[in-house]
DNA sequence: CGAGGATCGGTTACATGTCAACTATCGGCT
DNA sequence: AGCCGATAGTTGACATGTAACCGATCCTCG
């Protein structure tokens, strides 16, 4: 093996900077969004794309593909939902492999209640803290990481 | 409540890019790590810290506010790491209640093989898809964010 | 001194994620 | 129609994180 390319100041300040953002971040808004609303991120997550679906339900394949799940861990979570009353799991009826989840009444009072809170603490932790710039890049970055 | 202010359209896309990057960027240098070197992220940010160190040890609850981490969790990893022969704990001579955690050569051997791959799988998923200017500014957001 | 609160690290109970294996079903091909 | 590999979702075994609590030790202040 040659010599590796070791990072740079700027690079090494990159990269270390993102990782302990990612892990206090995460923290705050999680905590904030669990003490507002009872939900965690990943609650949140879910109940986010039911509720702007243009459909009553989803199948669960699909929406662990939208949230970069694995499936058995959606479908444990889903079950832990399910339990919470926010969601409902039926069999699909035009695939009966399938099974399709859609948002209770309930769910959708959570989603609405914790929304705003959410994105308010969103905002105190992260994007009013930015510049327009940098919220621009910050962007861009995102998109050349995930653009496979 | 007052109605809340949303996000516009760049600080959506900064936030839900911001989202996904976490989750892809750290599957992909995680799954890297695990192949190449069987070591998890964890480990490698203990050893990591552990082999920078000006001294031999370090006490266990300077390593968890380093790694952000709870100390319930800490305790967990390294008996774990100790059991794989990666770190050892011993009494704190100068404070009864304390534990200090030192590498073991195993330890340091794994780090140091370890480090030429990891580094470069950072490269490849992150820093190398960046322009400077881009790292120069992640650098700058993440000092922002973790600001206070 | 020495009493009592603070601190340290670990453990127990629990939450939640992954991987591998399983069951049920689908659907193309003969 | 019937076979058989592919696919959907769930579950068991396990890894690994947190919060609450515990026993031991430290240290300040009367």
């Amino acid at each position: 093996m040659t010599e590796p390319r070791w990072l740079s100041d700027t690079e090494m300040r990159a990269w270390l900077g993102y990782r302990r953002m990612r892990r206090l971040l995460d923290l705050r808004i999680n905590r904030d969004l669990a003490a507002d609303a009872g939900l965690s991120e990943q609650d949140y997550d879910v109940l986010s794309i039911l509720s702007e679906l243009p459909d009553p339900a989803i199948r669960v394949g699909e929406l662990s593909e939208r949230l970069l799940w694995t499936r058995s861990g959606l479908s444990r979570h889903l079950g832990r939902m399910e339990q919470r009353g926010l969601v409902t799991r039926e069999d699909d009826p035009d695939d009966a492999r399938g099974t399709v989840v859609a948002l209770t009444e309930t769910g959708r009072g959570a989603i609405r209640g914790a929304a705003p809170g959410h994105v308010d603490s969103v905002r105190r932790h992260l994007i009013d803290r930015l510049t327009p710039a940098e919220l621009q890049v910050l962007g861009d970055i995102a998109e050349k990481v995930l653009d496979n």
